[in-house]
DNA sequence: AATGAATGAGGTTTCATTCAT
DNA sequence: AATGAATGAAACCTCATTCAT
């Protein structure tokens, strides 16, 4: 409701909780606590709770804030190249996949997929036939496939390779 | 140490109450309580905790038992059959994908990809510099990415011919 | 759901959690704590929660014994004894008139008012006019009022005297 | 220490405070919190607690305005006219209630039914043996039970039509 | 071997109150 | 004087695990 600014010393600790929620379950999964989140950031549990009411909430802003950076990068990268940030993304942060999976498929709906995909069938690296909602879950699997299976780099590179082949015309 | 064999009716509980756990896991996930299961068998909790010393165990127990049944069904599947049933299972029970998350590539290990993969590439239906893990690494990914993303059948089989495609020659 | 005898051990506990809640309760109001209960009846928390799943749940288990006890005493009084009874009870335990209150007049119903009320009538002891609710309502009352105003005996007595006197033919 | 006069806006907001206080306790009773009564008063939290340094200091002003306002209403009703009015009042607003109880029989004395009660003695209304103190009880008893109770408007009349009886000579 | 009651640490959330801005 | 963010002590409740029966 309140759209009026938050105060400075707000603002300094909802990015600190952010922050340390961020590295708190991506580091333990989205198991970890609340109370763990709040010492991370060095604030009250109460300070967690006025910021966001609720876990869910927590969690939610953090994947939000994930998808921005994610989508932001977008702009310089092809399909390929943004296929492989996001899997590389998600192996290293285990909210990121846990969160992709609970929203189940909502949220990676938000990155810019469609254009990227356009552009791909446009120069010719992906075949015509080739629909965005398979892409996405090509997406979602690796990231999950990442993450739970522990790739390598090695192996995540063989992997994306044979997906990325089996896109092409 | 005794490894004496169970009573009759020790053996009886053990197999209904690893029933009972592969429906409520699979159904409502595994954070199910333990005492659900109990409820479920028939049993007593404390006769789950004598069989299964922790919900670990338990889980673990599960998940040997369903890959046990995908393997002994691999026997008549080649490789992208299998690979499909196996992804559809997955979509199916959610203990399956949390669990092959869960224990890091282990588990999967357990089923007998590399004798499908041989014969596969004998055929002509798989590149012959496609890896083991590769395939593995795919099928987790698929595995995980249908449950979490909540693909639709139609779904599944685009996202999956994407796949054996960049598997062919 | 489960009608089977409760254990020996479990019943012990169920009636000394009772108790230690009636007391605890009584003394400083509903606003006690579970915890509070727990340790005046020397069990841990979670054995409260087993035998009542919630607060809400030991407070009607309270209510319910204390009326039952009360109606019990009903059996060899007249209207006016069981009346003043009731508001003496109600001036020594707060439970019992902050449950009154909670559960809106619906407790108070279980008591065995309207025979003690016909049987006053025919005796002449009270108006044929005097409908069951009014009295239901003059209990209450009184017996809220008994405790929130902390009456005396005296007080009590010349305040029933009044009530009753205005109940007469 | 220093009394010293409160700046206008000062007051204004005392006054905001208090009557926004009274809505929301009044509907929904004492544990409403008090960041509700703040947002109610359109003022920040701070603020409350600088004019009502505790909740207790609140609600006791709370309860201090509404005896005056009910005192200045006794000016034009004889006994049993007030003691309708105070009833009806208390079955209306939670607080009201909530608080005489608390507050033991102390507020309630800053009504002026010492004279209300002197005059419907002279009038030959009310029987002459009767104290203070025992039409202050009834009073209470009365307040708290058409709220607990819940009483409807014709369960009110009749019930406070028995008081009256047994109050008449 | 089975039962199921008991344990108790830990999780999320609320809210009166304080204090920096 | 006002603001509103921060505090932190409870509160209620869950559940894996233990242990007396």
């Amino acid at each position: 409701m309140s759209s009026r600014p938050l105060r400075a010393d707000a603002r300094r600790n909802r990015a600190r909780i952010l922050a340390a929620a961020e590295e708190v379950f991506s580091a333990r999964g989205v198991q970890a606590s609340t109370e763990e989140v709040a010492a991370a950031a060095g604030v009250a549990i109460g300070t967690v709770f006025r910021h966001f009411p609720t876990k869910q909430d927590l969690l939610a802003a953090i994947l939000k804030d994930l998808l921005a950076s994610l989508a932001e990068a977008a702009r310089e990268d092809d399909l390929f190249a943004f296929f492989t940030r996001v899997v590389t993304a998600a192996a290293e942060k285990k909210v990121v996949v846990e969160l992709l999976g609970v929203e189940v498929a909502g949220p990676i709906q938000a990155l810019p997929v469609d254009e990227l995909l356009a552009r791909a069938k446009e120069d010719g690296a992906v075949r015509a036939d080739v629909a965005l909602d398979e892409v996405l879950a090509l997406l979602t699997a690796a990231s999950q496939g990442a993450l739970r299976g522990g790739w390598s780099v090695d192996l995540r590179n063989r992997t994306l390779a044979v997906i990325f082949a089996g896109l092409r015309p």
